[in-house]
DNA sequence: CTGAAAGCGCTTACAG
DNA sequence: CTGAAAGCGCTTACAG
C-alpha cells in the first residue's frame, strides 16, 4: 500500500493540512523553510503520491477526458488519439476511452459510463450531423468538444478537418489531369465528412462545367467492403469512370482491390484518390494519392480547446476548421484513350490462409 | 449537477443506506417489496447514477485498468487495444492508456500516473526482456499482465504470440518454394518479440541444414525506415539474398519499398514475409505474406487474466502462448533463376506532395 | 426490516 | 506560521 497523507504527517509529527500545503506549493504558505525542507524530504523518501480518486472527490475534478471513438483499431482514430493523449498528458490530465462501432445504444452506454466515472469532459469523434444525444448534452453543464465529425448546423465547439476544401482539391486534381468522367464513392449523409465530401465533389463538377452523371455518384460506407463493392457497380457500368474520388482511405483500398480483382490497375485504368492519408505511410503500395488530414494535431487542438473550456472557462467562439492537403502519389495520373468498357489486363490475384503447421503457399 | 444517494434518499423519505441497499441489490436486503419498487422508480426517474469516484475511495476498487502501449496510432497496437477494451467493458471496466515511445523515462511517468490513479491492475505492452520497471512492480502489491512482449525468463502472468513458431513457420515456408538464400531484418533482441523471431530463423535454417550467411542477418528496427535500411544493405551485398524474413509488418513494408525504389519487386525479384498482419487487410497491396497474430484476442485474454487476478484472486500458472498462423499472400513465391547481381526491371517511382490550393501532380 | 455512524484520503476555509 | 474540523459521495459493519 502507498504512503498516505496521515502517515506521513505523523512521520513529520506536524497536521496533515500543514503537509498537504507544502505538497501543493501552496502560494499562500507560510511554512517555515525548515519545516517545508523536511516534509519534501519524507515525501521523497516514502514516495508519496497524492491518491488521485481522494482528491477528486474533494475537488470535483477528476482530472480525466473521456473519449467516444467509432473504432480504436481504425489507424485513423488510432492517430487521433494518439494526438489526444500527448496533449492532455502534457496537462496532466487522462484519457478514458469507449468505442461505439458508431452504434448508437453504445454511443449511450458509453456517455452514461463517462458520467460515472466524474469525466471533467468529453472528446467525441462520433457526433452525426443530427445527434439527440449531443443536443441532449449541450443542455447540461459537462464540456465537450466534437472531433473530426460535426452536427448540423455545425457549433462553436468543434474541431474537424476541412472536408469540403480537401474534397474540392481532390476533385480538381483529377480535373487538372485531365478526367472528365469521376466518380464518387460516398458514405453516410447523416455523418459530416461524408455529406461534406460529396459536397465538395458535386460542386467541383459543377464550377468546372464537367457533367453530373447521377449514376457515377454511390453509396459505400467507411470500410473496404463498401468500397470494393461499390467499384464493383461502377465497372458494371456502359460506360465506366476514368477516375474515382473516394469517401475515406479505405473505400478507396477497397476500390483499388475490386479494380485488381477485375485485372485492372490504377492508375493505369482508372485513377484514385482516397481521405485522410491514414496510414501516413508512402510506404504502403500502391502509394495512395489522398487528402491529408492532420489527425495527431486534430486530436492534440480538441483537447487544447476542452482544457480551456474546463481550466480558463474560455469558451470557443467558432469551430476549428484544420486545413488539408492534397498528396499526389501514385494511384492518380492522366486518362488514357480508351474507348467503351474496360478490358483486364491480367489475371486477378488470390489469397491463401494457411495454418503454421502446413504451410501452403499458393 | 447528477443527483446523489443522499438526495435521493431524502426524495424517497429513508435513510440513505436503505437505498443503497436497495440499488446494489444486496442478497442479504431485506427491504419491503414496496420500498424497494419506489426507490427503483425513484431513482430512474431522476437517472441516478453511483459516484464511481466517491465508490473507489470507499472500496479501494477503481474498476479501472491502466495500460502501457508503446505507440497506440500504430494499427497493431490499436487492435490490441479494442481487444482490451472489449473485454473490459463486458465486466464494467474502463482503460487508461499512457504512450511511451518505448522510451524508459516515459514509462516511468506512466507507471507513477496510473498508480495516482487508484487503477486496479496493469496490462503492459512494452515490456524488455530485462526489464527493472516490471521486476519491481512484481515486487508489489499490483496485478499485472505482460501482453506481446515478456520479460527473459518468461513469468505466468505473460499473453504473447507465439513468436518463436510463427519465425519458424515464415522461414520454413520459404525454404518450402525453394530459397535457401534467406535474409532476416530483425529488431533489438531486448525485446522478446525480436530476439525470438531471430532464434527461429537461425534455428529453422539450421534445422534444415540451409547455409546461415551473418551478412544476411540484419538488424533494423521495428518501423519502416529500419526496414527500409536494411533492405538497401542487403541489396548491396555481393550475393543479395532471394527472400526476407523481417521482424514485423512495417519492417517488411520498409523493405517493399526499398525493392521498389531500386526498380525491384515482390514476389519476383526476392520474396518477403512480415509478422503480426497488422493491417488485417487484404486490401492493401502487395497483398503482404505475414505471420497473422490474433491481436484482439491477445488483448480481451490479457483483460480477462487480469481480472482474473483481481476480482477472484486466480493467478496465472503459465504464460499464454497464441497460436499464429502463416498467411501466405502475393509477396512470396519461388525463387527465380538469377546469377549474380539483380537488375532494376524499371524505374523508381516517387512521391510529391502539393498544398490544396496549388495541387502539382507529378 | 431500516437507521445511524464511521471512514476511505484528500482539500481548504477558518481559527488562533 | 500551524492546527482542527468539515466534507466530497459513497459502502458497510453494527444496532435495534
Amino acid at each position: 500500500m502507498p504512503i498516505t497523507l496521515k502517515e506521513l504527517s505523523q512521520l513529520a509529527g506536524v497536521h496533515p493540512s500543514t503537509v498537504a500545503r507544502v505538497l501543493q506549493n501552496d502560494p499562500r504558505q507560510r511554512v517555515s523553510e525548515e519545516l517545508r525542507a523536511r516534509i519534501m524530504t519524507l515525501a521523497r523518501e516514502h514516495q508519496y503520491r497524492p491518491n488521485s480518486v481522494a482528491r477528486s472527490l474533494r475537488t470535483k475534478r477528476s482530472a480525466v477526458l473521456g473519449t467516444l471513438i467509432p473504432d480504436i483499431s481504425n489507424p485513423f482514430f488510432g492517430s487521433v488519439l494518439r494526438g489526444m493523449e500527448d496533449a492532455a498528458a502534457a496537462r496532466d490530465y487522462s484519457i478514458i476511452l469507449a468505442n461505439t462501432d458508431d452504434l448508437p445504444a453504445r454511443e449511450a452506454n458509453g456517455l452514461a459510463m463517462l458520467r460515472e466515472r466524474q469525466v471533467d469532459g468529453l472528446l467525441l469523434a462520433t457526433a452525426r450531423r443530427n445527434d439527440p444525444a449531443i443536443e441532449r448534452l449541450a443542455a447540461e453543464r459537462m464540456p465537450f468538444v466534437l472531433v473530426n465529425r460535426h452536427t448540423s448546423p455545425i457549433t462553436p465547439n468543434t474541431v474537424v478537418p476541412d472536408d469540403y476544401a480537401g474534397a474540392c482539391a481532390a476533385v480538381g486534381h483529377l480535373l487538372g489531369l485531365g478526367h472528365r468522367r469521376i466518380a464518387h464513392i460516398a458514405g453516410s449523409d447523416e455523418i459530416s465528412t461524408a455529406y461534406l465530401r460529396r459536397q465538395g465533389y458535386l460542386d467541383t463538377l459543377q464550377s468546372y462545367g464537367a457533367p453530373v452523371d447521377p449514376a457515377l455518384l454511390v453509396t459505400g460506407d467507411f470500410r473496404e467492403q463498401g468500397g470494393y463493392d461499390a467499384m464493383r457497380a461502377l465497372l458494371d457500368l456502359n460506360d465506366p469512370p476514368t477516375a474515382v474520388f473516394a469517401v475515406n482511405d479505405l473505400a478507396a483500398l477497397g476500390a483499388l482491390h475490386a479494380l485488381s480483382d477485375a485485372g485492372l490497375r490504377a492508375p493505369d485504368d482508372i485513377s484514385m484518390v482516397g481521405f485522410n492519408d491514414m496510414f501516413h505511410a508512402t510506404y504502403i503500395t500502391p502509394r495512395l494519392t489522398t487528402i491529408q488530414v492532420p489527425d495527431r494535431a486534430m486530436g492534440a487542438h480538441a483537447v487544447e480547446r476542452l482544457l480551456a473550456m474546463i481550466l480558463d472557462d474560455v469558451w470557443p467562439e467558432s469551430p476549428l476548421l484544420l486545413p488539408v492537403t492534397l498528396v499526389a502519389r501514385e494511384t492518380s495520373g492522366p486518362p488514357l484513350a480508351r474507348r467503351g468498357a474496360l478490358r483486364p489486363r491480367r489475371h486477378a490475384g488470390g489469397s491463401v490462409a494457411a495454418s503454421a503447421s502446413g504451410g501452403k503457399t499458393r
